[in-house]
DNA sequence: CTTGACCCTTACAGCGCTGTCAGACCTTAC
DNA sequence: GTAAGGTCTGACAGCGCTGTAAGGGTCAAG
């Protein structure tokens, strides 16, 4: 399928298709007429990127985590990778969260010494 | 006293000190050649900026509320405003950590899935 | 053949800061 | 007078995306 297709099918704009491909996380295959032609196997991983991006990873480190969650046989794992990463992300996470509630501490403290 | 001082007093670089007026949240004298020359007041001040700054504000809502906070003569409230914002930032910040708090859901998930 | 809908690449813009550099002046002290 | 250190303004860069626009091919239907 081409780009528009895969587009309206992932929700992922255009822009951000070829974007990814970019920072290669994707390498569709060309028509002759140098369009992109995408594989249902790319849409998966369209929808993949889609999912972590949505828990707040960065594109380079989804890069470095799509092998691993390409061939999800387990008995291929140059990925414990995968793990470390995740594990590491939700500490990230932790850290964020923690972050705001200081801040969220603050400003309630602020509110509170208006009322 | 000038910039260089005010910024080992406060920790803020005196990039941001010139940064911070050029957003029109401080407005120092100068002197007759043309340096910046602040009082304890603005000192207050930055330090004002920097506490909000730390509670994640953007320095366009602070430059809102510091007039509000800068007399903090209770009497002075055309500031009925200081508790909207305030209130408002607090729903702002309860947002992001649900956010993060789903992301962290979903990863954990991720994370799970691979033991 | 023409039109409209897609596609291509390249590049600029914006979010909210923050650092850094360049070119030039001021001030203090030796 | 000279040198060091502080200050001034203005401008470019970068973070990680994301939209948009320009200039130009491709493909399908009429």
């Amino acid at each position: 399928m081409k780009i528009g297709e895969l587009s309206r099918r992932t929700g992922v704009s255009v822009r951000m298709l070829r974007y990814y491909e970019g920072e290669g996380l994707l390498a569709p295959s060309r028509t002759e007429a140098g369009y992109r032609d995408y594989g249902s196997e790319e849409e998966q991983t369209v929808r993949r990127i889609k999912m972590l991006g949505a828990a707040g990873m960065t594109l380079e480190t989804i890069q470095r985590l799509l092998p691993c969650v390409r061939n999800n046989d387990p008995a291929f794992t140059p990925c414990n990778e995968l793990r470390r990463i995740l594990a590491q992300q939700v500490g990230l996470i932790d850290e964020r969260i923690e972050t705001l509630s200081q801040s969220r501490t603050i400003l309630a403290g602020y509110l509170a010494s208006v009322n």
